[in-house]
DNA sequence: GCTATTTGTTTACTGGTTGAACTTATTGCT
DNA sequence: AGCAATAAGTTCAACCAGTAAACAAATAGC
């Protein structure tokens, strides 16, 4: 029960609802939304109209379609519409990104370094770097922009702890906001592989629930339900790397022991491969590394992975049972290594899952790679735009 | 995305916003709804003479309240409201409650009776008979009945599979919505334990996100999140009991190895407190047994619980990392044991949990002891005519 | 007994959807 | 070519729900 509902709340969900049935492709006509909205033709019309003036929606030339009848003004989405900003800090690289109203990536620059001893006021001050070039570079107002970041967001906006990044209570967001070099954007914060799941779902994912599993340095997870991101109440869900594989398994830093990130970890990962120096390498060195080796069947690294997707497949399979989740799907540095990791946690998946005889949950590599979590911050934007349309709109 | 917005949904909305202004006991006025809600007092007072004239709430005399004006008119949810009928089937049991619109309990029968070989059409006849009697030893219109069953439930109310009570495939609504006995009731099925975390958010629960962990033979749970039941895609979410606890654990029934069910299923703790004959005992008798036990101090027996305690504590802490919950409630037969249970699963969410520093999670047994199921299943139709009072209403 | 104060109702108005008639643009048939 | 059939989009009066403001009712305090 929230707030009160006014007629103006009914016109504003309603001009969502209409917007919803726009493609960024393939064009509608205003006879086939009210047919699938139940809204009357002239609802559709004077709805879309205001979408249409306000830029978010593009007619287009009538599709040549069969059949009699004066032919439909075709409706897009607008390229031209408000689009989103995603900001990436992560360990060892920089990240911003531009996706306009259709979901199209307008623009993605990254910028690799490690972020691990700097000042966070340094680090802040190169993103907002980047996003003024993204600014820039495209040609496309923006909505707001969204930053995504490899730690616990509390409800306010603050970076409890981002371990990798030696952060903790720390406002990245003010640095951002404050700073002169571009317009009063509203700037929102989140999780990394939160953000990564929403691009999930935005782009690859045909399920609308599923398990997003990040490999960082540690294992992060983003839970969609049935097409929401879960949040929790203090805004810090998805911390699946403490989920217990084995109770009297290897201490873990957290304090607890047989933490799945003990065994699908990094460190772990490299540890029980043998690459040498595994602690002083950058992260993306060690996961190219692993892909080579697992690449030339080097067999400790193939053991290693294999043992590190059977952790992340009992782990999975704990969450898809309490869950009743639809798919898996592996991200961060997992998915250059999904090849390796797939088939043991699929494998775990089908032995575990209770209803896996009935209905099988699939594991597949995002589709986005490396690249979900800023695109995913980008889309995150965009799909506020998709759901309130109304304040992008004269009538606000 | 679901439907268009008629001005009608504007009007049942707004109905539902004031009857959840209305408490049980404390008396409002319709002065009070319209500050509370940001409606004007005129159509508050518009939809107040709805739900007045439908009996879902009633005026009472004007409270003395000190200070100047006009005394308000008291409102009150009516006793006289339709009602929720509850049924439960278990594996030694069955039950039926029926909880008016207060939330008060106004009927409750329960017959004890080992479920687990008999014919499933002889089950539901007799649920049957126990519905009728719920039904006429109240004067209280009912709102619809819900059938609590410990098993897998399908979208389409189907049992999929109820492992201790030998159910699978089976229809289980059919038999009662066809029987003759009673009115054409709306007639909905889900599973025990969601059921129970319903009951446990409507009476007991302060939190608004918990997880409900119900001791059965097996061990099943309930999750709420924000104030909602979490379903899952198909409605077979909550399967907890095969969260591993141990990879290299002893094999369970479902074919993994260390599945918490090894640990604190009844038959685990029954075989590691020593009770001879454990399974041949009906699963009553053997809760009062482990209570007696343990009430004596009975070392095996208080080891058994404090092992079953630490597997739940892992299994929950594994949860609260994931899903960033506000408490956990122990349930089933759980409930009485909680005082030797408690304890031991606190500990492991304490040192498990990585946000447990800063916001501890609290355990503590269900408030509703072992009736929270049919209890639950009553007073989730009740919060189906608190959600939609539209369709309880004159003008539908 | 009078005023201040608060509750609840009445009334004219506003915003948004509906339904039906109407205009426009195309296909297909003669 | 001409005309009916058909479908898309628009216009307009009616309706429905909420708002704002004035008004009636009932109490406390002086």
């Amino acid at each position: 029960m929230d707030g009160p509902v006014r007629q103006r709340s009914l016109w504003q969900h309603n001009l969502a609802l209409v917007l919803g049935e726009v493609g960024p492709a393939a064009p509608t006509s205003r006879a086939r939304i009210a047919q699938a909205t139940g809204l009357t033709r002239a609802t559709v019309s004077a709805l879309v109209d205001v979408l249409v003036r306000a830029r978010l929606v593009d007619e287009v030339g009538p599709a040549p379609r069969g059949g009699a009848g004066r032919p439909a003004t075709g409706l897009v989405l607008s390229p031209a519409g408000p689009a989103g900003l995603g900001l990436e800090i992560n360990v060892d690289y920089l990240a911003a990104a531009v996706v306009d109203l259709t979901g199209a990536v307008r623009h993605l620059e990254v910028r690799r370094a490690d972020q691990r001893d700097r000042p966070p006021a340094e680090v802040l001050a190169d993103v907002a770097e980047l996003a003024d070039r993204a600014c820039s570079a495209v040609a496309v107002p923006l909505a707001g922009a969204r930053l995504a970041v490899p730690g616990l967001i509390d409800a306010r906006g603050m970076v409890r702890l981002a371990p990798n990044l030696g952060w903790r209570d720390l406002d990245a967001l003010g640095p951002l906001t404050t700073a002169p070099h571009w317009p009063g954007l509203p700037v929102g914060i989140d999780n990394e592989a939160n953000l990564a799941a929403l691009g999930e779902l935005a782009t690859a994912a045909r399920e609308r629930s599923f398990l997003y599993v990040s490999g960082e340095v540690g294992v992060g997870a983003g839970i969609v339900l049935d097409g929401a991101l879960l949040r929790g109440t203090h805004g810090w869900s998805g911390e699946i790397g403490h989920i217990t594989i084995a109770a009297d398994g290897p201490t873990c830093r957290c304090g607890a022991r047989g933490c799945l990130e003990q065994y699908a970890g990094q460190e772990a990962i490299l540890r029980a491969a043998g690459v040498p120096a595994a602690e002083t390498l950058p992260a993306d060195l060690a996961v190219r590394r692993l892909v080579e080796l697992a690449g030339a069947a080097d067999p400790a690294t193939v053991g290693a992975l294999a043992a590190a997707g059977t952790a992340l497949g009992i782990a999975a399979a704990g969450v898809v049972n309490l869950l009743d989740l639809d798919a898996v799907v592996l991200g961060g540095s997992f998915a250059p290594l999904a090849g390796w990791l797939c088939g043991q946690v699929e494998r775990e998946l089908a032995t575990r899952v209770l209803t896996a005889a009935w209905s099988p949950v699939p594991v597949r590599a995002c589709g986005l790679g490396t690249r979900a979590a800023v695109v995913g911050a980008a889309g995150a934007v965009v799909r506020e735009v998709h759901a309130a349309p109304a304040t992008w709109v004269d009538g606000g």
